[in-house]
DNA sequence: TCTACTTTCTACCACTTGGTAGGCAATGCT
DNA sequence: AGCATTGCCTACCAAGTGGTAGAAAGTAGA
């Protein structure tokens, strides 16, 4: 793997997880195996190195919903996927979704420029679920704060791993399995309207 | 007020907000006029006064939410009036959810020392939920995983502010009570069970 | 007034931070 | 061969980090 890619990995990693004042140039070359002078060459500034660990874990993340918007059925089947691939991603790569709290955390500029690659998200998701209320598939409500609803559960569901751990609430993946499907029909009762 | 106060509140608000590594004694003495030296003579380490700040924090939100059981009646009642209780102190306080957020992400040993102060909230709404289902008033599933679930979404819409800003939703008191409602709303189809 | 104690300060310290300047080997093009 | 470019390096720097030592200033009781 070239340098650069490797340097972008372990970035990612060590931002979502240490966030991005906890994460020294140092360190990260220290891991790497390289002097953090190697670093700069490849990105100019941290900051730099910052935006591309961001863009990235954001193209991840798009392609992940893309792909489940292309796998799946309307209606309910559509966000059961979703949810099933964001945990999958949440369990393989944990920094990504990690990284993405840590960035609206720092506020702008950082903020700023991710959005723009996650504006369009929202706005298909928005989009879709509008659609869906009107087909009648969906409960009616704002899908604008609904969006932000579902999008704060499965972040939490996805992220909070430390703070499950540390209360005593297993991981294994039997463990994360199950807490999916206790989500899904959390999630299933909120959005789903009554058979009428 | 008290020296020793004015530090507490000052840290805990640039700990929840800028979090710890993003912290630095030197800046925090600055914002009150004082030297570094004075800080570290009430709170001898960086540490201790993040876990004093910490400790604050849980006791506020122990107290908020004691005071919502006191004051309301069992079932859905109660919940809402919670939501309402950490909204408004979502609003008043943001550094301390802030805080708690930042927690979890640090992990242990600090996480390890707030968890003692936390346990018994999660295990008073984890049995008060367990006997609301044998009552029948709220939706029979796991209490456990439930209370995460309702925990994230919470958090989620009370600390999301940074991201709800970039992404153009709008923050006046007004937006803020219509989320409230839109999130209360959501919570009560996910847990209020079908009339039958 | 003397004394003991608390609080805040100045003066430092060793270490780490992100970043600059420039050398040096490898690679590939002419 | 000669030469430019790429990639990684050593050497260094100014600024900032958490923390120590100990002096100075206030405060209260005898």
């Amino acid at each position: 793997m070239k340098t650069s890619e490797r340097i972008l990995n372990a970035a990612t990693i060590a931002f979502g997880e240490n966030g991005y004042d906890g994460t020294s140039l140092d360190t990260l070359a220290k891991e790497l195996g390289i002097r953090k002078q190697s670093i700069l060459y490849h990105y100019p500034t941290k900051e730099a190195l910052l935006d591309a660990s961001v863009f990235g874990a954001i193209e991840v993340l798009a392609t992940v919903l893309s792909d489940a918007v292309r796998d799946s059925e309307e209606g309910w089947d559509r966000i059961e996927i979703m949810v099933r691939k964001v945990f999958r991603l949440a369990i393989q790569r944990p920094e990504l979704l990690g990284l993405l709290r840590e960035v609206s955390r720092l506020g702008p500029p950082t903020l700023t420029k991710a959005i723009k690659g996650f504006d369009p998200l929202i706005q298909g998701a928005t989009d879709w679920l509008k659609s869906e209320m009107d087909f009648g598939r969906i409960r009616e409500s704002d899908p604008y704060l609904l969006v932000i609803s579902v999008y704060s559960v499965i972040m939490g569901a996805a992220t909070e791993g430390n703070l499950l751990e540390a209360i005593g609430v297993q991981q294994t993946p039997r463990d994360v399995v199950l807490r999916r499907k206790e989500l899904l029909r959390f999630l299933r009762s909120a959005l789903i309207p009554v058979a009428n």
